[in-house]
DNA sequence: TCTTTGAGAATGAACGTTCATTCTCTTGAT
DNA sequence: ATCAAGAGAATGAACGTTCATTCTCAAAGA
């Protein structure tokens, strides 16, 4: 069972500080890159540290002086991933409206999301199942998402875009559920064409979000 | 890259064909349920072909009298599952109406199917993307789930129960991202609560098989 | 009834390979 | 001379799979 830990980059000691002594990209991207690309083409067991290293253009020694395992890229790609989303949420524009900023997140989900980032996603919670530390990782990503989403409602409902007596977690809950649903297809499927579902989408999101139905808070049952 | 036959039983001869010589039960169908406790505890590649041997209490040379191969558990496990749902989806009992018979089909798929299906499933998914023989598995089964639900809604039509002028395959795919997205999440989030959605599921899926909005058939844009 | 026979069921040690990881050595800049 | 950066052969464990062999047992022959 190896270990987990995400491994600090092999000392950027920059002690005299003077000129940067990077001529390529940093190093550890890199890396991650090339495991990636390896990632999406074969699997993660499907993919070698070998194949990796051939595609990073580097030796297996030197790659593990910036990362202890295996384990350890894909965790690294993960939180890379992470970092990307919560710029994504964090450049939300309200002020273009509530449903205009939804469906700009969804069309970017549907469809501008490249492929491969969809595959390696699929990869990544596959292995969450067995890694504790991915597993981790994935969860906070969720969470965060979720907080994300759940504040993203409140602000619409606050605009007077969506109703305000809403259940905001089962509406979010909805929201993530159908998001997950059209990436898998998308992992599975070569040719779906997710764009092609954004009208119902819309449609059935404004009719969630909007309409005097079953998913409004209700007063809790079983009291006198 | 090994082969993906599936390997017929290791020759049923009855010559004289008198009594039935099979005291256990089916052979091949323990294999598969000792694989799938082994794939669902620890993945298709955690699991060795020895683990697998154990929980079958059985010797890995007899195993492979069975099975040409681990692939073979695996696709042998997706094709049995295919029947089963091919199993419910025949049952379905229109008289019930539509609705009815929706929300018990959604309530068995949110609630009811194990949780070790679920995790299975994943497995299954991940590997299909690697192995081609389950590959065709799983899509031939999303195929079948396909035209049984569209089926379902043309049925449900005729009945009246829902609108006549629906885009069918865009709903089809809608309830099937939904159906995909529940499972993830339940595979994912160990104390994900499905169940707690379906107020929720059958409130939008109402709305889009019987109101009068974006989900219906257009006459195709840019004709004359 | 007892023995022989033979075929299928099952065994488990061994094989060859693969793979993640480590070790040792070289290079090049300061 | 020192040390980070890198290379690549080496290592050893784990894995899927195979195969020579043994076990079981029902039926045929005596």
């Amino acid at each position: 069972m190896p270990r987990a830990q995400t491994a600090a980059p092999p000392a950027t000691t920059r002690p005299t500080g003077s000129k940067p002594p990077r001529p390529k990209t940093d190093r550890r991207s890199e890396i991650l890159a090339a495991a990636q690309r390896c990632f999406v083409r074969s699997g993660f067991h499907g993919a070698s540290m070998h194949d990796i290293c051939n595609e990073a253009g580097m030796s297996p020694g030197n790659l593990y002086r910036y990362f202890p395992s295996k384990e350890a890229l894909i965790a690294g790609i993960a939180e890379r991933d992470r970092a990307e989303v919560a710029q994504e949420f964090a450049s939300a524009d309200l002020s273009r409206g509530f449903f205009a900023v939804l469906e700009g997140m969804a069309y970017h989900h549907f469809s501008e999301r490249p492929d491969e980032q969809v595959k390696l996603c699929t990869e990544i919670m596959s292995e969450a199942r067995r890694h504790p530390e991915i597993a981790r990782i994935s969860a906070a990503f969720d969470a965060d998402v979720r907080k994300w989403l759940i504040d993203l409602l409140r602000a619409g409902a606050d605009r007077g875009d969506i109703a305000r007596d809403l259940d905001f977690d089962a509406v979010t809950t909805m929201l993530m559920v159908i998001a997950d649903g059209v990436w898998w297809r998308r992992a599975l499927e070569p040719n779906f064409d997710a764009k092609a579902l954004l009208p119902i989408f819309m449609d059935i999101t404004r009719h969630m979000l909007g309409s005097r139905t079953a998913n409004r808070v209700r007063a809790k049952e079983g009291a006198g």
